[in-house]
DNA sequence: CGTGAACTTGAAAGTTTTCAAAGGGTGTGG
DNA sequence: CCACACCCTTTGAAAACTTTCAAGTTCACG
């Protein structure tokens, strides 16, 4: 459930393209962006119960955001890349975590995102409508993938995918472990590791030694293998 | 997926927090709503493909929003009720299809809903922008439940969530058959039908002989089994 | 009252998980 | 600069849950 607010679709600078005079029309000031901060690799943006003050933005690295069941069982929704919108909620608490991948860059909006959207400034608001939607979209599509793809279907599909939002279309450098992609794609380890052996062994892919970085090499079989 | 813009929830008065010049500021009409109209059982409200012209808000009856795999395979994102909205899209077109599940009464907004968010009806807007953040939320609830429950707590959560949005909270008329939950749940219909009979036989529900009712007999143990 | 669709039930098959253990890489400390 | 740890990842075998295949049964409807 990400929100891909791609910096490179939507470019919009904050308040920028709005009349000077038209936030005196609302009471209510919107989100006020902060200076990005710096997070390392393992911290937590928010967890699951915390108070709701803000949403954030990717400016660099990479963020899950995941749910827990009492038994530890986790479901990661999303991955959020640079460009990307998170931590929208209704309530005022966070009913999901958000922990950094990789070391990030991140723009925190204080606020609550429906002032932002009924708020202050216009740009913004239409940015993160824009977002929502197309995240409503990606967690249709990822619906699809956890209630009815194969866990052959589910790894080709999140290579495609996830090679389409880097910058380099055939080489992926994974930020996130097997862990991690496991618990977005609803497997184990185990059979995440063995369907990348398998796809390594069939020359679909490349796993490189650290086993980190992986290069498509036949994007069409994938394609093919992600239904 | 659901929109969940329940009218008794989301009770704002038409625009009565916003400035009466504020609307001279928007150039563009918002989606103006028709009149109510009926929908037979297994009507297609739109199809995967065709043009967004407009996005629903039900009155009555039951809809269904799905996703196909070219082989068949049939995800249902969410089944809305009355009071829900669906069919938001970003694109130009439906990347899903929306059929009637139980005779309904649909209310259509012609114009894309991102023109409601920015655009003439600020009440509207903020309706909707609710309903996009529950949706995405019940979307989230969703995935989790998909990637990381068993049949028996799917089906568990299932009775549960449905409870909670139906007039009588322990009485259900399932709207819907046996191969939609599955397809919901990301089951077949012969896991949903063994388990449902095994919770009937272990006093947790109640199924009736037209097998379309259920009775909630044991909402904790309901819960439990949910996890 | 007959027909057909929807649902239930049983047995076998299959995919993925679980349990177990070994391999490999990175990082720290000596 | 090398060695020891520790964590991540891979691999194998057995187990488990869910699906698939195949009949029945029931209920709704003509």
């Amino acid at each position: 459930m990400q929100i891909a607010l791609d910096a490179t679709r939507a470019s919009h600078g904050p308040a920028a393209t709005l009349p000077a005079g038209a936030r005196l029309l609302h009471a209510a000031p919107g989100p006020q962006p902060n200076a990005a901060r710096s997070f390392e690799k393992g911290a937590a943006v928010f967890a699951e119960g915390d108070p709701a003050t803000a949403f954030y933005k990717v400016v660099a690295g990479a963020v899950r955001t995941s749910q827990l069941l009492s038994d530890g069982r986790r479901q990661i929704d999303s991955f959020h890349l640079p460009g990307d919108i998170f931590g929208i909620e209704s309530g005022a608490r966070h009913v999901f975590s958000a922990d950094v991948v990789e070391d990030a860059t991140l723009i925190a909006y204080r606020g609550r995102c429906l002032d932002a959207l009924a708020g202050a400034d216009a740009d913004l608001a239409r940015q993160i409508a824009a977002a929502m939607i197309r995240s409503l979209e990606r967690a249709r599509a990822h619906m699809l993938l956890l209630g009815r793809k194969t866990a052959l279907e589910r790894i080709a599909t999140f290579l495609l995918d996830l090679s389409a939002r880097l910058p380099d279309m055939d080489h992926i450098d994974l930020p996130m472990s097997r862990m991690d992609i496991a618990d977005h794609l609803g497997l184990t380890i185990e059979t995440v590791s063995r369907l990348l052996t398998r796809l390594d062994r069939d020359g679909v892919i490349e796993v490189s030694a650290q086993r980190r970085s992986i290069i498509l090499r036949d994007r069409a079989a994938l394609r093919r293998l992600g239904t």
